[in-house]
DNA sequence: GATCACTGTTCGGCTTTTCCGGACGGCAGT
DNA sequence: ACTGCCGTCCGGAAAAGCCGAACAGTGATC
């Protein structure tokens, strides 16, 4: 009999155009995508995909094959996906990934007493700030802060974030604090950087407006961000799960404005119907009620 | 991944009731059997079917995903079935039981051509007298003389099989020939039997009746029934395609009655839409092509 | 009411399959 | 010609598949 492992690397070098990408997908090596293919092609005694070295192309009998293959291995999802929902603990495994500072303060203290409750519940996060294709590497969800571009994930909110322009007081001693969008340009900037540098992005009457300060600094981190902005390096944007705790402490000082920054998000994205389990909304609700609205880091 | 090896099992289990009459079925030990279901639950979570030794009942998690199951298996037999469809040659196993003497005498010559014709072909033919549980002990089908009770079958005519009353020239010069049905009962007869004796069925105005000779032999082998008229032991009813040779040979003489036997199909029954495959449409087509209609050996 | 036939599970063992990393050969674009 | 990739082939180690036999529990039978 045909194996349903076959049938669903079938489907993920399909959809993801090449064994070494479904290979990545399905978190395989690719020898056995490979073979995998290979056998799937020998049981059923004929050629589902031409294979020239750099473009793979259906036959005629590998597209109807597709078709039918890709419905019942959504099906068989579905089925467990019910059984799942049926039995009432959340078991089995879940890879998440998460950006580093925002899982570091909140994600982690959110998530721990979520997990000793369900013992069962076999989590793996991944924590990088870099944007990982939640498809193309096999996630069952990404959480991010800010929008999500990728047109083939289902993105859930899970709370609201403020954005707030901070500085240390010996900072804003020294330069004086600014007091509307054109005083940005004489101040010294630390941005946040992953792919490119980010612009600040403010809230205005006539829409979104993008302000840029002289910079300073570019760093791909979070925390330095923030620690940069302690030592008194300049102005930055920080969101208040960032920059609550230092506030509190009197190690930065908000500068208000007369616009306020843009409103963001914490999102978490799942491929579209690829497993979005019981196991994944019991989190995202879980990760929602623990935040709060606001969440309990603005108030 | 839930594997298919495991939700078939699972619904041959169900089908048949009891893990062993699944095995049977499936041509495994009852020990794999058994393990399957047990990974099946192990990797589901749940129970899925309660056991005490002696019965076997769906849980409620059972019920549900039986009927998922069932779906899921019988997609991917007719994506196989698909594939196979759209590739020309014909391959893989196909396993056949039949009866003995019409095996011998005309199945085999049938078929030695056909399978020299696609050699990718492996049939495995099971010759025996008894009816066996097409569904029971995994056959692809049965082929039968007479009609098929089993409504879980469907059945094909394969050729009509004329009967006809026969005995040896000597024993009909010692006892005289019958001329109508009361007649018969001062006769003596050879039986056919296989699970209790067979009446010979005859063709009237009004409907079909029974009639018996005095029993002289009851046997559960068709050569041995021809071998018994052959030598003059008294009377019996043939079919066309065992009486054949021998009346053409001179050894056995065709009684004319005032009434014709009663009219029997040749038939060849397969376990609904299990796999009612190219192959087995192939061999039937090419059986009934074989055989003609009238068939060859009524000529 | 003990026996008996039959069920499902467990165990030891052998074989086959699974799975990976690395090596190999082929294809396109610099 | 060189250089990235890509898909396939090739050991070898780990895991599973698979079976027969032995075991333990259940109902029906004598």
């Amino acid at each position: 009999m045909i194996k349903t492992e076959a049938m669903s690397a079938f489907v993920a070098i399909v959809e993801s155009g090449s064994i070494v990408a479904a290979a990545k997908r399905l978190r395989l090596s690719k020898s056995l995508v490979s073979d995998r293919l290979a056998e799937l092609e020998k049981s059923l005694g004929v050629v589902l995909l031409h294979r020239t070295t750099r473009k793979l192309t259906l036959t005629e009998d590998g597209a109807a094959f597709l078709e039918r293959a890709r419905r019942i291995v959504s099906e068989i999802e579905d089925a467990v996906a019910d059984i799942s929902e049926r039995r009432g603990t959340l078991a089995g495994p879940v890879r998440i990934a998460a950006p580093v500072t925002f899982s570091r303060l909140h994600l982690g203290p959110a998530l721990y007493p979520f997990l000793s409750r369900h013992p069962e519940l076999k989590l793996t996060l991944e924590i990088d700030d870099r944007r990982v294709d939640a498809l193309a590497d096999g996630y069952d969800a990404v959480i991010r802060h800010g929008a999500i571009a990728d047109t083939r994930l289902i993105a859930w909110k899970l709370a609201s974030s403020r954005r707030m322009l901070v500085a240390s007081a010996d900072y804003l001693e020294r330069h004086g604090a600014p007091k509307t969008l054109e005083d940005l340009g004489s101040h010294r900037g630390i941005f946040y950087a992953n792919r490119g540098v980010s612009d600040w992005r403010f809230q205005t009457e006539a829409g979104p407006v993008l302000v840029r300060a002289k910079p300073a600094l570019v760093v791909n981190n979070g925390d330095m961000l923030r620690d940069a902005a302690i030592a008194g390096l300049g102005l930055t944007l920080l969101p208040a799960f960032i920059a609550g705790q230092p506030i509190k402490d009197g190690l930065l000082q908000v500068v208000e404005m007369d616009q306020e920054p843009e409103l963001e998000f914490i999102y978490m994205a799942h491929p579209q119907g690829r497993n979005a389990s019981a196991k994944l909304r019991a989190i995202a609700d879980h990760l929602r009620k623990t935040f709060g609205d606001p969440p309990y880091w603005e108030a």
